[in-house]
DNA sequence: CAGCATCCGCCAAGATACTG
DNA sequence: CAGTATCTTGGCGGATGCTG
């Protein structure tokens, strides 16, 4: 299947059976908490990207993941796209005032990932602790 | 593999390559981003729930996924789990303060996309409708 | 450079059966 | 009821090659 088909056809993390459709609510959630949702929304917010800087930026993304994870975004009217017809081509990427309202939530929520850090490293380690002497 | 593996193995959303660790940081963004673990978050945001009270409340979540999750979140610190040794067996479960913390991030996230769901949908037909045409 | 197209490994997720 | 154990499989995500 084509990039461009899964744009439309997949919902994200995998699809429900025919005629059992997944309200639309958490199809939207799905998408900007996706794996690299997440991370464009972040990187996004700091300023425009073009495609390869936003891949570098981000690191560890597979080409198709993210051409896939910006088409998604910028179905939902989140990511903005502007291709220059140029040689060679120049493509940037940022996000509309909807998609930077999505982002600062998204953020919000990484900062307090990074602030919290240091809790939830000691709640495992008191985890595991614990399993290991049960 | 049981189930109390995955809870210390998994790093939740498929790994990286051994010797390539992802930095921790974006592991427990994954953790209460993941598909159950956000509505795992918001659920327990309005009361404590019994383990089939949660499954049913969420809807469409395998016991197996919903455990998987609770375990995660447990061992992240951000959910606590009260069982009590009664026959049949009972166990609740709730947030932690740090739990409810990040639940009322998740939450903030939630709410935006409930609220701006008619403009992604109007986004998404606008964008199809541009594909088919071109 | 910014994609699209195709193949495929492999693990997450689901289904099922069983237990304390 | 609240899980565990085991098996199967869908599809995510990576790798590679090609195009404008």
């Amino acid at each position: 299947m084509a990039v461009s088909d899964a744009v439309s056809a997949t919902t994200s993390r995998y699809d429900i059976g025919v005629g059992e459709q997944m309200c639309p609510y958490r199809l939207v959630l799905e998408h900007v908490t996706s794996r690299w949702g997440v991370l464009v929304l972040i990187e996004l917010l700091e300023r425009p990207y073009r495609f390869s800087e936003l891949r570098r930026a981000i690191g560890r993304v597979s080409e198709k993941m993210l051409t896939q994870t910006l088409q998604t975004l910028e179905r939902d009217g989140l990511v903005h796209r502007d291709a220059k017809p140029v040689i060679p081509p120049r493509v940037d990427y940022s996000l509309t005032d909807l998609g930077r309202e999505a982002a600062q939530q998204v953020r919000g929520l990484a900062l307090w990932t990074e602030e919290r850090m240091g809790e939830v490293q000691k709640a495992r380690e008191a985890y595991d602790a614990a399993k290991r002497r049960a």
